[in-house]
Order: structure tokens, then C-alpha cells, then sequence
DNA sequence: ACCTTAATGTAACTTTGGTCACCGATTAAG
DNA sequence: CTTAATCGGTGACCAAAGTTACATTAAGGT
């Protein structure tokens, strides 16, 4: 699933999980965050209510089912259902604090605690101190090169805080 | 005005302008956006929907005046008025997008584009090419120093993009 | 087992931006 | 007018991260 136009439909997800990701113009990434079973996207909610075509990337990294809310209820729907409301602010105020530490991310931290933060982050998202996952993979994901990762993840294994395998990082401690 | 803690209310900008910078623990900033007439925060909506403190900061740059809005109506008047909930919706639709943006910048872009991109805004919000303000000030604003902003401030010029003098930076063509 | 390919390691070098130290110039205050 | 404070300029140096260019290694197919 990739988005770069206008979407019809918002998305609200039953199972599985979407990667979001932001991408500029040269095709480079940042990882966002993760969309989880019960949330939805505040991006493609932001697009509705703008009209604005958005620049981001969502791509399932498992099979996962989600409904297809139409676009134009979800206006209506606020009138109606203060519930529904309130999942719709839900959803903006969690994912504007993500955004704000995305910012603190980028702006304020180096390159080895934010590779941390990001490992951190997995292993608690999946629940498995093994990640399995590709240097090139973190790369993109942080925005990065390929061989700086591997660099600083040797030295984060030389500090015996992760062990290194191919295609497999375990987190230590 | 500071915040650090929790907001009992929620601002609507009258007339002046607010500077909406994002902090982080060492006291290191990052300029985010400024409020203008007729806004209201969505960090602030943030902090009441999430009941959360926040770590922005905001600063009145001129004289201005505010309604202090009392933040458990807030939520109230979305059951009762479509067109407060609206006004809500495209706040956070607003900011939402400011804050990829802002993302974009320091994700992305270099510190020389930044900078260019930084003055260029400064242009079209204050609607004149003349432009008073220190190096200090800029670097501040993007998480900077000053020396590295005098360096590509001069670069600048020396371009012949902009002309520099004391407190004021002139953006030629 | 052998070969191919994908994944990783790594050394050398460059660029960008941050830091330090100090200077000169302009402004404001007494 | 003198002095102090503020602001900006600049060179030398450093560190973080990106780039280039190969070498090495593990996994999987045949």
C-alpha cells in the first residue's frame, strides 16, 4: 500500500500493522511510526479534512485487514457521534506527540542514541529482544547509509550492549 | 509566557503573534511555527485531549491580547457546536502539517537550505525583505550556532543573495 | 559441496557543522 | 567623549556522519 496521491477511503485498522513513513522528493525516508489494530491514520484524516494530497509512505509488513471508512461520513459522523468525535481526537493527539518526538529525534539527538532509541523501540513493539531486520532496512528507515549503521552497530556490540548476526540484532543488556 | 507544566486553558490568539518553539531537556530549542490571530494552539488542544504536560514554549514576539478559553468547555462545546468542532479539526489538520514540514527541514534538508528556507518564511510572514534580527537569534531558532550561521550568512551574501548588516539581514531580487 | 548472491565489515577520505579563541566594529550608557 | 556591552567576522581545529571502494562471510539454490 503506498499513497501519494489523494486518498478515497480512511483506513481503520483491524489486524496486522502498517509502517508509516515520511518521504521528500528524492526518495529519501524517515520512519514515522507504526499504525496498530484499532488506530487509524491521523495522516490520511489530516488529508481528508484538508483536501491535500499527502507525501507519505504506509506499507504493511504483515497480512492485516482493515475497514475502509468512507471518506466524506467521517465529517458527518462527527456531528452525529461524540464517540466517534473523540476517537478522532484520540488519534490526532496521539500521533502529534509522535511527531514531536520524531522532531526531537532528528533535531536534537546523534545518530548512535537514535539507532538505540529505534532498536528500543522494536523490541518493545514486538516484544522480542531478536530483531530480525537488514543494516540497509535501518538505514532507510533513520535516513541514514548503510555503512554507518553497520559501523555504529559495531560499536554498540563492542560496548556488549547487542550481538550481532546476519539478518538478526539481539538486544543485551 | 512559559509553558512547562500543564495549561489550564486554552489560548485564542486576539491580535499579536505567539513563537511556538519546541524545547528539549538540555534547554536546546527548535522554532516549530508562530500563532497568529485567530489561532489557537493544538499543542495546548493537545495537552487538554491528552492531559499531558508539553515542553514547547511560546513566546510573545509584540504586544497582543488572547481569550483564555476554559479548557473543560472545550471538550463540551464539540458535542454541542459542529463549527467549534471544525474549528478543532483544522488546527490540528494545520499543525499537523507544519510539523511534517518542520520534519522535512531537519530530517532532509542541510543547514544552508534550512537557513534560506528559515528567512524566506520570516519574508512572507512579516511581508517585507528587511529583516531585523541577530545571528544569535537565528541559531537559536535552528538549533544552531552562532558562528556556523554567520559563516553561511556570509556565504549568502557573497552570493549576492541577501545583504548583511548589524540587527539586519536585507533578502535581495 | 560448490557457486552465486545478499549482507556485512572496514579502511580511507570528504563534507558539514560545531567549538574555541580572539578580534574589530557598532551601539548604548554614563 | 569615554567606556562597556553587544554583535558580527574569522581562522584553526575537531567530531559526526556521508561516501567510495573493496574485502569478507553466510545462506540458499543446484
Amino acid at each position: 500500500m503506498e499513497y501519494g496521491g489523494y486518498p478515497k477511503f480512511i483506513p481503520l485498522l483491524v489486524s496486522g500493522a502498517l509502517k508509516i513513513t515520511r518521504q521528500n522528493e528524492e526518495g529519501k525516508e524517515l520512519f514515522l511510526y507504526n499504525l496498530l489494530p484499532g488506530q487509524t491514520c491521523a495522516m490520511t484524516l489530516d488529508c481528508c479534512f484538508g483536501n491535500e494530497p499527502s507525501q507519505i509512505k504506509a506499507v504493511a509488513e504483515e497480512d492485516g485487514e482493515f475497514i475502509e471508512l468512507p471518506k466524506h461520513d467521517v465529517g458527518n459522523w462527527m456531528r452525529e457521534f461524540p464517540h466517534w468525535t473523540e476517537f478522532v481526537m484520540k488519534t490526532y493527539n496521539f500521533r502529534f506527540n509522535e511527531l514531536l518526538q520524531t522532531i526531537d529525534q532528528v533535531a536534537f539527538k546523534q545518530l548512535d542514541q537514535r539507532l538505540l532509541d529505534y532498536l528500543n523501540n522494536l523490541q518493545k513493539s514486538k516484544g522480542t529482544n531478536v530483531l530480525n531486520l537488514k543494516h540497509e532496512q535501518i538505514a532507510n528507515d533513520l535516513n541514514s547509509s548503510r555503512e554507518v549503521i553497520s559501523r555504529l552497530l559495531k560499536q554498540l556490540e563492542n560496548k556488549g550492549v547487542l550481538a550481532l548476526a546476519r539478518n538478526r540484532i539481539t538486544l543485551l543488556e
